[in-house]
DNA sequence: GCTATTGCTGATATCGTTGTCAAAGAACAT
DNA sequence: ATGTTCTTTGACAACGATATCAGCAATAGC
């Protein structure tokens, strides 16, 4: 424990010759402080050192300087992603970062974290999928009037403050690859249905699919849940079906693997026997041989304006931050060619 | 901002008909009450609902409840299930946990990270690879008696309260493993030189091999520095050379990844022609094809100790938990088969 | 010239706890 | 009975900031 005898406010109001409050108004930036009061005050502040007490300043004023990550998501980069984008902006306005690990089956979740907040005053919250898309959790935080900025939820018109990604045109636009590169036979690997993700992933293939009057074969669409496992199944099912699809597009980059490690083990070569097509260019995508084409998200950048959000929402004064959709990007890999029949 | 008019230890004194301090005491299970005014102070406590506020609590006893997770690694599945470890803890306790990236290179760190503690009051530190090994930011944590624990310190003479893994002994283990399939060309990919898990796990296997008479060759010791990218280089440099090892080992599963991009894109088989060896037990060390032969450290259950070595610390009252080392594990797996010419 | 407004400042209360210290009564020893 | 110790309790100060409100000078309005 530090047991330096800290500088406050009363040595600095001393050593400046004025009161606290003054002081204090000079620490918070209000107006009605005269330039030459001013200066006085922050040389002292200079010269002694001072640095106002947190604890103090959260007690009187109610606020902590600390907005904490709710997430309950099995993809540890994705989570590695979005924690970095934060911290980074944390680190430049003085802010820090608590996680909250929840569990979205969690029926109490909503009392659990407005308790959570009360008891330690936090300033906001930046929610992740699958918490982005649970309204009743939403809704406690808007009742409580919780601060907050969710990434990637459903329904954009259910919150101001938000960031999100074009999953539904991403994936359109790689399906319309995929058919480009001559493929008709297309498998799909749906993601978790409580991810808003999963549907408009599917959703951006099966318009992309229908648009172009290609059969939707039901046989070769499989539900997983995002985890490697999941998608090693769902590619097993498919591959064991007498008529192969001649790529199998999959939700997330872990399923896609898992596919691949499914048809390697079948001795299906890939990308000529069947090609493989991932979501979100996790490490892995470029990890595994041949390489995964798949789709980038700017995670970290969505994080960063995430954080922005909120805290331009906490701290009424700095400017506000608008929400806004980024963009992704198609990342063409060894998996996908061309149909070689 | 939740802003329900909250109950005070106020409000409790008058319920129960005590003052004040009485309340506090039994808060915080202070001897000397009565078994009488206990129960009747819990009970208002209960009826009211009453919660202690934190930042009150923190400013007059300067403590925060929160502990912070100093890190700087780039493997995010490690930084995953420390995190988890840790949350584990701290929920159970009534902490909370405040992420601290660093960057190890940082000529200030100590001071920066002195500074954050007090500014914010944390309990305590949890310290993790490669900060583990920085005896000089140690050194300002002990000059200004922060608590901490480390997780896998090179030298644990130090401190008193860290965890570790028998890294030697597993690499050694593995390495004997090898041999014991008919192997004596062996390559190795050195971990950065700045984890002492790379020594640590290198002299394992240097030692094992040595002890069986089997010549180290230079040619196949190469260092990496713990990424996909520095296995791959050094699996192809060592792969170019017009005598290959029939077995390379790599100092964790990223580096083996790696490794195994490299032979591939080389049309090497493995493991028929080329063993493949990892350590850590990462995910894609079972996702790959053939999956990794591999060490498996029990990471979470560490991070579990460390923050109860540290909560024991921090918390004077609790018991206090011991130092302990983990035993690895091998795991085998389809990478890693007998010579067979 | 006299009052109203504005800008700047400080004394003091306050946030909700824990710490200090003294007092009252019970228990014990003499 | 008396002094000593131990247990239980509460009044009040303290932690280090912000909030309230009042005071005083300087400016504006008429």
């Amino acid at each position: 424990m530090s047991n330096q005898m800290s500088v406050t406010i009363k040595d600095v109001s001393k050593d400046a010759n004025v009161s606290i409050k003054t002081v204090s108004r000079v620490i918070n930036n209000e107006i009605n402080v005269s330039e030459d009061t001013k200066d006085r005050v922050l040389q002292s502040i200079l010269r002694l050192g001072f640095k106002p007490n947190k604890n103090a300043q959260s007690l009187r004023s109610k606020r902590s300087y600390m907005i904490a990550l709710l997430y309950d998501n099995p993809n540890k980069h994705y989570l590695a992603d979005i924690q970095s984008g934060i911290l980074q902006v944390c680190k430049e306005t003085g802010y820090n970062l608590v996680l909250q690990e929840c569990n979205y089956q969690n029926k109490n979740l909503g009392t659990e974290i407005i308790e959570f907040i009360s008891d330690f005053q936090i300033d906001g919250l930046i929610v992740t999928p699958p918490l982005s898309d649970m309204d009743d959790l939403l809704a406690s935080l808007d009742n409580a009037k919780v601060h907050y900025s969710i990434i990637a939820p459903s329904d954009k018109r259910t919150s101001s403050s938000y960031v999100s990604s074009n999953d539904y045109d991403a994936s359109y636009a790689m399906t319309n690859e995929i058919i480009s590169k001559g493929h008709t036979d297309i498998g799909f690997i749906k993601g978790h249905h409580k991810h808003s993700a999963s549907s408009l992933r599917y959703k951006g293939f099966s318009d992309a699919v229908t648009q172009k009057n290609i059969p939707l074969n039901s046989k070769w669409v499989k539900e997983g849940n995002f985890t490697f496992d999941s998608g090693f199944n769902a590619g097993l099912e498919i591959l064991d079906s007498p008529l192969c699809p001649s790529v199998i597009f999959a939700s997330n980059d872990y399923m896609a693997a898992g596919v691949m490690k499914a048809a390697q083990m079948k001795g299906i070569k890939i990308p000529s026997e069947l090609c493989i097509i991932g979501f979100d260019d996790s490490p892995i995508a470029e990890q595994l041989w041949p390489s995964l084409s798949t789709v980038r998200q700017p995670v970290k950048e969505m994080a960063c304006h995430a954080a922005k959000i909120l805290l331009g929402n906490v701290d009424g004064l700095s400017q506000q931050t608008e929400s806004k959709e980024f963009k992704s990007e198609l990342i063409l890999r060894e998996s996908l060619v061309n149909l070689s029949d």
